[in-house]
DNA sequence: CTGGATCCGTTTAGATACTG
DNA sequence: CAGTATCTAAACGGATCCAG
């Protein structure tokens, strides 16, 4: 009985736990402008994300609010006022944020944009 | 004529070009595995990824390698022996990598899985 | 202004069968 | 062994309407 041979065993779980909070389509985007702006209202960060939806936006920051990434504040006013920024532990992912950053900036070819 | 008030200017084309390179549901995973074992055939990385089709692991791997991350090595041959690695930038990525798993292991709750 | 709910077309991804 | 092709169910995502 042996293991499968040149393939070492690794413990991908924390990993895969890491890469299970950032995935979807918009939460490092979401990350990425409450790591830049601090404290973003629910409109402005729909602006700052350019082309996305309602849905898509309020259904990801629910996440997010969920795996305890990001805190939402409501100030019980008319017309609604809510603020989104990041948690501690959303601040603590901002290392993963930031070696994106360095890695686009040397990599990213000219002229290249978000089809 | 002025800006939005309290959002600043910020240049996110490099950092949403890293992202656009690692979203797609086993990009990231099949970059690890290619980090941690250097090289692995298809049917090493297929067994390693757990349940993931065979569909699915074709076609990222031909968007890694068309990213210019990962290189395919064909061995002409019956049966076919094919290999994977990373390429230089590939590799480059893998402070990215290695700060996700730094966050992982400190945050990973105990008991967590994969659903 | 900040959402939730619904309808509905598009995309995705799994299962299966087939090839060199 | 290492793929490709096709078919189909399910998930996703956009548009729109409604509400506090």
């Amino acid at each position: 009985m042996k293991t499968q041979e040149n393939v070492k065993p690794v413990d991908i779980r924390p990993f895969a736990y890491a890469i299970s909070l950032i995935d979807g389509k918009w939460k490092m985007h979401i990350l990425f402008w409450l790591w830049k702006q601090d404290t973003l209202r629910y409109s402005e960060l729909k602006r700052s994300l350019g082309n996305v939806t309602h849905k898509m936006l309020s259904s990801q920051l629910k996440e997010l609010e969920a795996d305890g990434l990001v805190l939402r504040r409501e100030y019980p006013q008319v017309p609604p006022k809510v603020e989104y920024s990041l948690t501690e532990k959303g601040k603590s992912m901002m290392p993963i944020l930031s070696e994106l950053c360095r890695w686009g900036n040397q990599n990213v070819p000219d002229g290249w944009e978000q089809n």
